[in-house]
DNA sequence: ATATGCATGTCGCAC
DNA sequence: GTGCGACGTGCATAT
């Protein structure tokens, strides 16, 4: 192995232009030491599983982690043109002169075979990361606010209950507003489309028939979608502008406590 | 610079080890020559847009590729854990003794920061990918294989259009029924949920106004969810058993050929 | 195990 | 540009 193609320490291992023995060399000791792995190079891609594809020839980054995951990127787009999720389980093979990157796993059986031709850089690394990543404004944020600051719905809604299955299926949260009226609400972190008035409009029947009394269904987003306006008059629904980072911004205020030491929900 | 930690070519230039500066010259030189980036260190990230979020720090993979796409990759999970989709622009500058990789992209507006303290390997590759990318199996494998082999659907199934918008969405397939009845057809490559049943469901009554004529509405999926049988029964659909892969299949012995050299698409 | 719904979803396509 | 639905969606969660 050349001297200049090689750079080893306990994070990493390198190898330039490596011959296809030398990186299957350090792809199997990857392989086992459980360490991330990444190799540019010439390559086609079959998968077999739930659909089928095929990768024509062309030059790409292969990344395996230890968990089992596979990426397969071209040079363009942010997704990956190939992928397996972790657990699977990979075996590297050189054979008719190409080198062979096998990845396969069970529920649902499924497979990715990566075919080098040549080889640009191999590279095996010992990574650890237990840094912590956190995300605001996602829709559960958005609910969290309206729990706790109910006047972001409007001036005295008093919540009872959130996330609670009713048939056909969940409504977001409900509560009461200032006249004893049940109001139930549908939360959109997105410009809400046709589907989430309709999504909201089926649950009013069953509550009704259920409660016995006058229900209000409010649908809260940051915007509406064409006709979506159109929509909410004829199925009798409401709309609250509301916004994910504003909701953020709130619980920030709040110091983002537990809900359930505010609220003990109560059922329908 | 050290002389065993570069390796170059007109492929790819590859650092190991790298000091910030090292690794800054690298990436500058990258963005500008349009090449692959691929980086790995310890790093924080800080994400602001449509939503927010922080990453503490830790030991990642950062790649940056010539479209404008960005992912940051943990050492577990398939998914990374910051992105951002092609169309963004990169900036590179040393900053408190830290190597910071700013990328914005408008519409919506939003940037991703990642910042290095330390880079184990910095490469800048120069790819290029003209390979052909095919996918069988998906749900418009399944469409055109019913349109190509009707008796997929059921026997005497005359197919008349597909993919036509007829408020409030988009049919998959229409045709006629052995006894001249209008078939309406929705198809899921998956188990077909209570979402997918609704989603058919609501097509029926503005095709029958529209045609006033009976209509005849047929889910088609490899199988259907719990519940899901009552449901049709109840919102008086059909259900057909059909698998993509079958499909898939089938338009292999037909050589796939174009739709349109078979039917002309009729409005109902 | 299966079902249901969110996602910084992304992407493609029709209007 | 906006709307709408598919995706090898993945993923967490509740049943």
């Amino acid at each position: 192995m050349a001297e200049n193609n090689l750079a080893q320490s306990n994070k990493l291992s390198v190898l330039t232009m490596p011959t296809l023995a030398e990186a299957e060399a350090l792809i199997e000791r990857a392989f086992i030491q459980r360490r991330t792995l990444i190799v540019a190079g010439t390559c086609q891609v079959k998968y077999v599983g739930r659909a089928t594809s095929t990768l024509e020839l062309g030059e790409r980054i292969l990344i395996i982690k230890s968990d089992g995951s596979l990426l397969v990127h071209r040079p363009v787009g942010y997704e990956p043109v190939n992928w397996q999720p972790a657990g699977s389980v990979f075996h590297t093979q050189i054979r008719d002169d190409k080198l062979e990157v096998y990845g396969i796993r069970q529920k649902p059986r499924e497979s990715v075979r990566v075919t080098f031709e040549n080889i640009y850089m191999a590279s095996s690394l010992n990574l650890s990361d237990s840094g912590d990543f956190l995300l605001h404004a996602s829709e559960d944020d958005m609910h969290r606010a309206i729990l706790l600051k109910p006047e972001l719905l409007e001036e005295g809604f008093k919540p009872i209950s959130w996330e609670k299955k009713v048939e056909p299926g969940f409504v977001d949260i409900y509560g009461e507003d200032k006249n004893g009226k049940l109001v139930i609400v549908e939360v959109k972190r997105k410009t809400a489309s046709k589907e989430a008035a309709l999504q909201l409009a089926k649950y009013i029947e069953p509550i009704k028939a259920k409660v016995n009394r006058e229900v209000r269904a409010v649908l809260v987003a940051p915007s509406l979608a064409k006709d979506v306006q159109r929509l909410l008059v004829t199925l009798g629904l409401e709309f609250k502008a509301l916004d994910p980072k504003t909701c953020a911004e709130v619980l920030k205020k709040t110091e983002n406590k537990k809900l359930e030491t505010f609220f003990a929900q109560k059922d329908l």
